[in-house]
DNA sequence: CAATTACATACGAAAAAACAGATATAGTTA
DNA sequence: TAACTATATCTGTTTTTTCGTATGTAATTG
C-alpha cells in the first residue's frame, strides 16, 4: 500500500468517517452510510468507489444492495493507523455512530 | 489535531518525505531538506510553511538559516501514525534519507 | 413485461491544491 | 554601506478534487 495513495483517500470527511464506521461495524451496505453521515447518494458512492479504488474496502452484492467493509488484506501499517485514528478521536464519528446504531445496522435493506 | 487537518498535510509525497525525514534526524534546515529531496527551494519552503500552519513542525531560525523539527507537542496518536509510516514504508524515503546521510545533515550551513 | 429500488456513473461547474518563476526580506559578510 | 545568502512569499497558471444534478444499470417485485 503506497502511503501517498493511503493517505490521499483517507484525507476528507466524508471517507474517512465511512472507513471508520466501517471500523466499528463489520459491514454496511449503502444506505447504512447514507443515513449515519447524512449524505446524498450518489456523494457516498463515489466516495465509495474512491476508496475501493484504492484498495480500502471490500464490497459484496447482494440482492438489491451492496455491502462495504475494509479491505481485510489491507497492510498492517495501515490497519494500525486507522485503528490509532478511530480510538483516539471518538469525537469525530460519535454523531454518525450514534445514528447507526439508533438505527440499527442495515435497517434500510 | 483534527484527522482530516492532519491527514491533508500528509497526502503529498513532498511533506511527508519531509516529515518522515524530520522523524528520522531530530532537526533540519531548509537546505538539508532541499538536497535530500531534490526540489526547488520556494516547492520546499511552500510545503514546509503548510506543515507549519497544520501544527506538524516546528521551526527556529538561527542566523541565516531555518530549522525545522516535528511539532513536539503534536498529539501521540498522530506521532503514531507518523512512526507507523516511517517503520513500515522504508522505501519511501529510503533514497532520500541516502541524500541526507551521504551528505552529513547541516553540510550546507 | 412494467414499475420500483438500490446503487453507480457521467457531466459540467466550482473550489482547492500545486507549481514555476519572480520578487521580497532578514540576517551576514566584506 | 553594499553585496550576498538562506528563506519566505507573491502572482498567475495549471491540475486535481469535490460537488450537485441528471442519467444509467441491475436486481426485484407485481
Amino acid at each position: 500500500m503506497d502511503p501517498i495513495t493511503f493517505y490521499k483517500a483517507i484525507a476528507d470527511a466524508t471517507r474517512l468517517r465511512a472507513l471508520l464506521l466501517l471500523w466499528h461495524s463489520t459491514e454496511l451496505c449503502v444506505c447504512d452510510l447514507m443515513q449515519a453521515l447524512t449524505e446524498s447518494q450518489p456523494k457516498v458512492s463515489r466516495h465509495l468507489a474512491i476508496l475501493k479504488q484504492a484498495g480500502l474496502v471490500q464490497h459484496r452484492k447482494q440482492g438489491l444492495w451492496v455491502f462495504y467493509r475494509l479491505e481485510p488484506t489491507l497492510a498492517d501499517w495501515a490497519k494500525s493507523v486507522l485503528q490509532q485514528t478511530a480510538l483516539h478521536n471518538p469525537e469525530f464519528i460519535q454523531l454518525n455512530l450514534a445514528r447507526l446504531t439508533q438505527q440499527p445496522a442495515n435497517a434500510c435493506c
